[in-house]
DNA sequence: TATTGTCCGTACCCGATGGTACGGTTATGA
DNA sequence: TCATAACCGTACCATCGGGTACGGACAATA
C-alpha cells in the first residue's frame, strides 16, 4: 500500500508537471510553481528527480513506454497492409501532433544546447523504441512480397515523411493548431495510400 | 558612405548575433556577449534592436531574404522537372538542415510560449515566402500536363515530407549531424524521383 | 578648431529562479 | 502512546541576465 500511494504521488507529481510545461514551456517552468501545483514542496521534487532535468526526464521516460505500447498494438496481426498502414499512421499522427508531444519536443529542443541529455533521452526513448517495430514489419511486408522494400530503414523514415509533411515543425513552433481526428484522418490515409504506391511489389 | 557603413556595421552585429545563437541557443545567449563579441555596447544593441526579440527576429529578417532569392533561381527556366526538382530540393534541404536554419528554428520553437511572434516571423518570412512559388511551380507543370496535381499545396507539403522525412526535427533535437554533400543529394534525388512518381500524368 | 552626435565600456538596478536549509506537521509503525 | 521518518511551506542564498544610465572617446561637419 505505501509503496503503491507513492507511486501514485509520484504519478501526480509527473501529470502536473507535465501540464505546466504544456502551458509554459521548460525554461519558464518554474520548479516553484510544479511545487506549488502539486502541493509539493521544492525540497520533495529535489529529493525525488535530483534536479529540473531529471524532473523531466522522468515525464519522457513515463510517456515513451505507454507511447510504445499503443503504437506496436497496431502492428500486429495479419490486417492487410493498407490498414495496418493507416492505422499505425493514424496513431502515430495523433501521438507526434498532439499538445503533450509537442511540448516535450519543443522543451528538448529548447535545451539541446544547454542539457543535451533531454534530447537525447526524448530520440532513443521516443523514435528509437518506436521505430524498430515499425522497420521489423516492413521487412516482414518485405519477406511476404507483399512490399518491396530495399532499405526499411529509409522507408521507414519516408513513410514518416509522407504522413507529416512540415506539420510536425510547424506544430513545434506553434504556427500551427492541433490537427482534428478528421485531418488526421486523411494524412494516414494518403500517407498509406501514397507509401503503397512507392514500393508496392 | 555612412549609410553604407552604418549598414555594413549592422550586418556585422547580425552575423556575429547569429554566430552566437547557433553557439549557445536562444537564452544562453546574452546581450552582453553579443556586444562583447561584436565589440559594441548593450546600449547600441538596444538603440537599434529595441529588445532581444527584436535583435533575434532582424537576423530572422535578413536571412528569410537571401534564402528566398536562393531557391527561387531554381524554379526558373524550362529545365525538365526532375532537374529541377533535385535542385530545389538539394539547396532546400541544404539549407534546413544546416546549422544556421536550425539555430534559428531552435530559437524560434524554444521562445514559442513566451514569444511567439519570433516563430511568426520565422513561418512567415520563411516558409510563407518559399513556398508559393513552389507551389506556383506545381501548378504550372500542372497547366503543362507534366504532373497531374490536385491539391498543389498539399503537394509541396508532399515533397518536403519526402526530403526531409523526420532529419528536420532530429537535427532540431541535436542529435543528428549535419548531412554532407552526398547524403543530400542522394535525399534530393529520391524525393524528386518519387514525387514524380506520385504525381505523374 | 569647436561642436555635435554617435558609439564604446562599464557600472548599476531589479526581478526571477535553481537549489538548500529548517521548523512544524502529519502519517506510520512499534 | 510515543518515536521516527517523510513531507509540506516558507524563508533564504547566490547567480544571472535583461534593460538603463552615464562618462569618455572618436569621427564628422561647419
Amino acid at each position: 500500500m505505501k509503496a503503491s500511494s507513492r507511486e501514485r504521488r509520484r504519478n501526480q507529481i509527473l501529470d502536473i508537471a507535465g501540464e505546466v510545461l504544456a502551458e509554459r514551456g521548460y525554461r519558464d517552468t518554474s520548479m516553484l510553481e510544479v511545487a506549488r501545483r502539486a502541493s509539493a514542496s521544492k525540497e520533495t521534487l529535489y529529493a525525488w528527480f535530483g534536479d529540473k532535468e531529471g524532473l523531466f526526464e522522468a515525464i519522457i521516460r513515463r510517456n515513451a513506454e505507454s507511447v510504445r505500447v499503443v503504437l506496436d498494438g497496431h502492428l500486429e496481426g495479419d490486417a492487410p497492409v493498407n490498414q495496418v498502414l493507416t492505422e499505425f499512421g493514424l496513431a502515430l499522427a495523433g501521438l507526434l501532433l498532439g499538445e503533450s508531444a509537442a511540448a516535450v519536443n519543443r522543451a528538448a529542443i529548447s535545451e539541446a544546447y544547454s542539457s543535451p541529455s533531454l534530447a537525447r533521452s526524448l530520440n532513443e526513448l521516443g523514435r528509437e523504441a518506436t521505430l524498430p517495430s515499425f522497420i521489423r514489419y516492413l521487412e516482414y511486408c518485405n519477406m511476404r512480397e507483399t512490399l518491396r522494400i530495399g532499405n526499411p530503414q529509409e522507408a521507414a523514415e519516408t513513410f514518416i515523411g509522407l504522413l507529416l509533411g512540415d506539420a510536425q515543425v510547424r506544430r513545434l513552433l506553434g504556427v500551427m493548431d492541433i490537427p482534428d481526428r478528421a485531418e488526421i484522418e486523411a494524412r494516414a490515409g494518403r500517407a498509406s495510400r501514397r507509401f503503397i504506391r512507392l514500393f508496392s511489389a
